[in-house]
DNA sequence: CGACTGATTGACGGGATTCAACAACCGTGG
DNA sequence: CCACGGTTGTTGAATCCCGTCAATCAGTCG
């Protein structure tokens, strides 16, 4: 979520005078590595990562995908130490503050301050979603959720057009975020599209039935504190 | 947690001047409901909360479990709306500041602001272990990871003594807070009787096998910024 | 064209659910 | 003191959603 768009413009100004150093990534690089020291705080640009962890029986889960604008890490870059990996899903642009440049900006500006935790209670109302999604939605309802609210987040980052976006995860992908395997995602996804609720093609996902998919993943969007509408 | 312990004198005392209303509360009773407005935080004195939502098919599930000096809610608190029902798991007492109070208290103390957005990254590092324990664990691993997690939380906040402890949760809500159903849990809790792992009766809990218990749940305490050890 | 990754399909097995009934425990009140 | 209703825990049998394994197909790229 950009919450940096309501700042005034002498915040804002002082956020982009922050020294930062530009990246680009390609699709799949490792940004952050599950255990290793996090000095700097990374502000996504362009780009989409995901953020996961694979347990020592070899299954992975997706805790988190990021869109452009987010801060994919602000947990790992404030604690210090990365919980989590974190890795581009596509190709893409980071910027990377020094952790104490933020921490003194915040301290300075309290918009800034007030902007950057509501992104972090953003994250852990979206967290608390996927904990529900995870655990008590069947195949069908997660995979809905989970287009619903990429399609609300991209919406709000006026990043979507129309009823069609571009997911760019694989079906293993999509497995490892809804706790399930990429031959069920397969088939249940082959399911949703007879039953024309979707249309998929090579990453390009086209909902031609909103409200049908909407009540399938029992999508309320109150938790993606954003303006109710604007496309 | 209660990250407010390593303050200054002079902050805990401005935190302790916040006026604020006394709340004794009984098993059960609910605190904020989902959809309603919370113009105050709440910090939990004495007793457990969880909060929870309910699907619309029926089914429920609990996204975290707080201990006593844990912030419940901030999010609803500082974001305004509730988007879960936060309840009593036991009786206990609460207390509520009014979120405009600590707003400024937050903007006057740094130190007080960065243990409670401390608090809050917590909050979201427990909530993604959440995620990985509904979506890629069996029912014997979620059981372990769960019980892991409170002796571990409950230790650093000075509440557990020796190898048992006071769980308050139903096999109900055990089975709403892993995303499976009772009669499941019953069934992973006897064979966890069984292989010698742990012992209950009523509510407590007692841990005769902690390297087996971690190890079935895959538990790595690193999530939680807590001292190593101190029991 | 081969090599690779990702999507698709089929057969089979299993962990978890469902439904139902029953037992154990609790505080309450006659 | 015991009957009582309500909650929680326990058990069994049948079912099903989803996982596993493995093979095949399709698209991309050097």
């Amino acid at each position: 979520m950009n919450q940096l768009e309501p700042l005034a413009q002498e915040d804002r100004d002082a956020f982009l005078a922050l020294p930062f150093r530009l990246k680009e990534v390609e699709a799949g690089q490792v940004i952050l590595d599950e255990g290793s020291d996090t000095p700097s705080c990374i502000e996504l640009l362009a780009g989409f990562t995901y953020r996961h962890r694979t347990l020592r029986n070899g299954a992975r889960q997706i805790i988190s995908v990021h869109i452009p604008d987010d801060f994919p890490d602000l947990q790992s870059g404030l604690l210090g130490t990365a919980i989590h990996t974190l890795q581009m899903l596509t190709p893409g642009r980071l910027a990377l503050f020094r952790a104490e440049d933020l921490q003194r900006l915040v301290f300075e500006r309290p918009a800034i301050r007030n902007a950057l935790w509501r992104e972090t209670l953003i994250d852990i109302s979206i967290c608390g979603e996927w904990v529900i999604n995870v655990g008590r939605r069947d195949a069908r309802g997660r995979i809905a959720h989970l287009l619903c609210e990429f399609a609300m987040r991209l919406r709000s980052a006026g990043l979507l057009e129309g009823d069609s976006y571009e997911l760019p995860m694989t079906q293993d992908q999509i497995a490892d975020a809804i706790g399930l395997t990429a031959v069920h995602v397969n088939r249940t996804l082959q399911e949703m599209r007879r039953s024309g609720l979707i249309y998929t093609e090579r990453g390009i996902v086209k909902v031609t039935n909103w409200m049908g998919l909407a009540a399938l993943g029992d999508f309320n969007p109150q938790y993606l504190p954003i303006e109710p509408d604007r496309g």
